[in-house]
DNA sequence: CCTACATATTAGCAGGTACGGATCTGACTT
DNA sequence: AAGTCAGATCCGTACCTGCTAATATGTAGG
C-alpha cells in the first residue's frame, strides 16, 4: 500500500517554493493531504490532540464523531499509516496521539518562502 | 461540490488548536485540502507559481503534466473552486494564477500553536 | 460567414473510498 | 475453560473521482 511516508519522509520542497516539485515528491505530499482531507480525519485529530493526556482510544471517538467503531478505526488507521498518529495498545484498549510535529511539517511543505520576489521576472 | 470556500473564507479554528474542531469547520477544511491532495493539481499549482509571470495558461500545462486538456481543465476548475487560483481570460487564453495567500492561510490552519508544545531536542 | 485555435463541458467508464453489519482476534476476568 | 469487552478486519453497497473521447463554446483572423 502506499504507506511509505514515515519511511520516505517527506518531499522538503515546498510545491510553491522555487522550482516546479517533481513527479514523486508530489504523489508523496498529497499522499497525506489525503489523509488529512477528510471532515472525520480532521475532527479525529482534533478530539485527539485535545483530549486529557493528548491521547483517546477509539471508545471514546466514536460517540463524538457519530460514527460506527469499524469505521473509526478505518479512519485512525489511515491516519496512521500517513504517519500522523501514533498507536500505543495498553492492555484491551489502543491509545492513539498525534505524532509530534507531523502535520507542522506539512504545514510548513505549503508555505511558501516568505513574501520575496520569487519569480524571475525581467 | 463544496465550492462554497471563497464566500466562507476559512475555520479559522486550527483542527491542532485548543478546543474540538466544529463538523462544517472540519468539512470546509477538509474540502480545500481536498483540493490539495492530488499530485496533478499540486504539481499545477507548482508550475503556475514558477512561470514567467506567476501566471500560466492550459496549453503550457498540459506537456509538462502529461494530461490531456480536458483533464487539466478539470483540474484547474477544481483548484479555481477551491478559491486557490484566479483565472483570467485574456483574448483566446485563460490565465491562472495563485491567489496570493490561500495556501498560506490553509498552513497556518493546520500549524499547531507551535511555541513550547515541541519538546524537541536541538 | 467560415476557419482555426484555445478552453470548457459532457458522457461514460474504471478505480477508489466511506460506511455499517457481521465476524475475527486478543486481553482481561471469573 | 468460558464469558466479556475493545478493537481490527472482512464484505457488500453507495458514492465520489480521475481519466479519455467527443462535443460545445468562444474568440481572433481571412
Amino acid at each position: 500500500m502506499g504507506t511509505a511516508l514515515v519511511e520516505t519522509p517527506l518531499p522538503q520542497i515546498s510545491p510553491l517554493a522555487g522550482e516546479p516539485i517533481e513527479r514523486a515528491d508530489a504523489e508523496r505530499l498529497a499522499g497525506v493531504l489525503k489523509a488529512l482531507a477528510d471532515p472525520a480525519r480532521l475532527r479525529l485529530l482534533s478530539l485527539i490532540q485535545s483530549a486529557p493526556e493528548g491521547e483517546a482510544c477509539v471508545c471514546d471517538l466514536t460517540a463524538p464523531l457519530g460514527l460506527s467503531q469499524p469505521t473509526v478505526s478505518h479512519h485512525l488507521r489511515i491516519l496512521t499509516e500517513a504517519g500522523l498518529l501514533n498507536r500505543d495498545k495498553r492492555g484491551v484498549w489502543a491509545y492513539y496521539s498525534l505524532v509530534p510535529s507531523a502535520i507542522a511539517t506539512v504545514a510548513e511543505l505549503l508555505t511558501p518562502p516568505r513574501k520575496r520576489a520569487t519569480k524571475k521576472a525581467r
